[in-house]
DNA sequence: CTAGGGTTAG
């Protein structure tokens, strides 16, 4: 023993501790060229922490740790080879697969014997990028050799034959299994989740022998994503022991399914649990309070990000601008774009479409160009966020020069979406035979969404020739949708063709079509209070309704007169005024005025969009109780103010 | 000295 002492290897020890200095790539890089340029003998087993950091470090450089392996004699153990399999399936270049592919050759060159981790990285690899012939060749390598197999390799199996949507095989496997674990179980869980056997997977989950909490997880995560909310609430309630993805899953799910209110009862629940909110579940608040228009919660949310120093992301600062831009505080959402500190494509996006919802469509094209200046390559939703802009302001030519430089400049190739942007912005604009070229003329198949908005178009340009054809061919192509026979009739009810509304409302009820109710929502001390047409639940509906009739009077002073011509639905003739003249979002101004503080900003939300008699008695009353009121459509911001619309009254 | 399953916007 000691007589091997006097001989220490010298180069071996300070090579291997040059490179365990180094922090970065660029350090190793450095650090290994000056040993090349010197001459200098660095022995093999000293690349081996050059090609893990380059390998597997997030600030790493697969392809160095390729040619290290590949080019140089490493020294031939298995693990460094395996090293490199695991760096490619972490990283997201399409050339992972063939070089991994290439590093399994240079393996069988040197006579070395894959492992248990090499397969299991290899099936990492093919499952992150469905080889699904790949996987398969290398699963008949692993029976041929009759290589025995553990546990974890088995898993990875099952693993990449499930996200491949192979489930016959990935269940062949795990019923042959002799080892199986929780593991196995859940990944099958999530391979019938994966591939909409929502029902197997529940068949799965409960026989299992032993359940943990990813178990749990993953089958509430199937039943929010295929829409099964109250299953899911369900088992969230039955659930032994929750953990904070526990609470992503269902709380990001009412949000994204449309149920922010749940979200934001859920998001309560864990503060009383005092417990911890993490990126994901703040991010999926900020879009409910959005959704909602819950300006105080999302408030509230901010103060509580700063109040804990939550790192701030980009895309939590995104959600933070969306959601202050949604709420119809533009001018908190800009301050929240100006402090951020890294400024990434999402957080220009969503200040650039918050901007032109709001109106502030030069401010919003303003924006895309400071972006563009700041080094920031637009991508398919940044230009629908400035074609949106456009549409909004009715400048057909500004649309149309970044309709072409999206495809000319960017290369981006122009998506449903953005046609539809692009018919919409003709149509607006009254350019409604160009608009129909335009869709015929398309390179893709036109949906019913683009109908939809030139049909819309025809409604507010009065067009009865096109829209009876359009909006007849709609009814019939997308039958279930409520809103295309409204505007059909709409147009009808218009024109001289007042007889075929009749017609409509009977193909209506004979293919038992309901329409979604207009409403409105106002929040009040941090409660959302919902209001339909004609709506009479509300605690406070006496006060309501006599408010907004005292405002009405007051009005008509200054030349209100109520316009009746948009209500042709489900009411009889004397009926039509009583309605229009108790719209959802009357009763929620009106509410609004009893019980918010004097000279407070009203933000209404809408989940349809607002008619123009309403949009006419909003100015008045903005005018005469000198008072701003917010309201959010389907499609945008209306800034009443001083008898003024931020929409300029084209919307 | 390495490994397998669940969550994240515009």
């Amino acid at each position: 023993m000691a007589f091997k002492c006097i001989k220490p290897n010298h180069n071996n020890l300070s090579f291997n501790s040059i490179f365990h200095r180094c922090k970065s790539m660029a350090e190793f890089k450095q650090a290994h060229a000056r040993l090349v340029v010197k001459g200098l003998y660095h022995p093999p087993p000293s690349l081996r922490p050059v090609i893990s950091f380059s390998a597997l470090h997030p600030s790493g450089d697969i392809d160095y740790a390729l040619l290290l392996l590949l080019r140089t004699s490493v020294p031939p153990t298995v693990f460094p080879f395996n090293t490199v399999i695991r760096g490619l399936a972490r990283s997201l270049r399409s050339d992972s697969l063939s070089n991994s592919v290439l590093v399994l050759a240079r393996m069988a060159e040197i006579d070395l014997s894959p492992n248990n981790y090499t397969y299991t990285f290899l099936f990492q690899v093919c499952a992150k990028f469905f080889a699904s012939n790949l996987g398969q060749q290398f699963h008949a390598m692993v029976i041929k050799r009759c290589f025995q197999v553990d546990v974890c390799v088995c898993n990875s199996i099952i693993q990449f034959y499930s996200v491949c949507g192979k489930l016959d095989n990935a269940r062949k496997l795990f019923d042959e299994s002799t080892q199986r674990d929780v593991v196995s179980w859940n990944s099958m869980i999530n391979g019938y989740v994966r591939n909409g056997e929502i029902l197997e997977a529940l068949w799965v989950f409960e026989k299992m022998p032993e359940r943990n909490e990813v178990s749990w997880n993953s089958l509430i995560g199937g039943l929010v994503r295929f829409g099964y909310l109250d299953e899911a609430h369900r088992l969230f309630d039955e659930m032994p022991k929750r953990n904070v993805v526990t609470w992503v899953v269902i709380i990001s799910g009412y949000s994204q399914n449309g149920q922010p209110r749940e979200a934001l009862v859920l998001f309560r629940e864990m503060q009383l649990l005092d417990l911890k909110p993490n990126c994901p579940i703040l991010v999926s608040v900020l879009s409910a309070c959005a959704q909602l228009g819950a300006l105080d919660n999302g408030n509230w949310i901010h103060s509580y990000i700063r109040k804990n120093s939550i790192k701030m992301d980009s895309i939590l600062s995104a959600a933070l601008i969306d959601m202050y831009a949604k709420c119809g505080n533009i001018n908190l959402a800009m301050q929240v774009f100006g402090s951020s500190q890294e400024k990434d494509i999402s957080t220009y996006t969503a200040s650039i479409s918050g901007l032109a919802y709001n109106g502030y469509n030069e401010e919003s094209l303003r924006l895309f160009e400071q972006m563009k200046s700041a080094g920031i390559t637009p991508d398919h939703i940044s230009y629908l966020a400035v074609l949106c802009a456009c549409s909004h302001m009715g400048c057909v030519e500004k649309g149309f020069h970044y309709f072409n430089s999206m495809v000319d400049v960017h290369q981006i190739k122009p998506e449903l979406d953005h046609y539809t942007c692009m018919v919409d912005l003709l149509g607006r604009a009254g350019l409604l035979e160009e608009a129909e070229r335009f869709i015929h003329t398309m390179p893709i198949a036109p949906d019913n969404v683009i109908w939809g908005a030139l049909l819309s178009a025809c409604r507010t340009h009065g067009n009865v020739e096109m829209g009876e054809r359009v909006g007849n061919f709609l009814i019939e192509s997308d039958q279930d949708h409520d809103g295309r026979y409204v505007l059909l009739s709409n147009i009808y009810a218009v024109s001289s063709k007042g007889d075929h509304v009749e017609k409509i409302q009977r193909t209506m009820r004979r293919r038992r079509i309901k329409r979604v109710p207009g409403c409105s929502s106002i929040e009040v001390d941090g409660v959302v209070h919902e209001f339909v047409a004609g709506d009479r639940s509300h605690d406070k509906t006496d006060e309501i309704y006599l408010v907004w009739e005292e405002m009405v009077r007051e009005i008509k002073k200054f030349g209100y007169a109520p316009e009746t011509r948009g209500v042709v639905f489900d009411v009889e003739e004397e009926e039509k005024e009583t309605v229009v003249s108790y719209h959802s979002e009357k009763l929620a101004i009106s509410y609004g005025f009893i019980s918010k503080e004097p000279g407070s900003v009203l933000r209404i939300v809408k989940n349809i969009r607002i008619c123009s008699d309403c949009h006419s008695a909003i100015k008045l009353v903005s005018k005469v109780f000198k008072r701003k009121i917010v309201v959010r459509d389907r499609r945008r911001f209306h800034h009443f103010e001083g008898g003024f619309c931020s929409c300029k009254d084209y919307w």
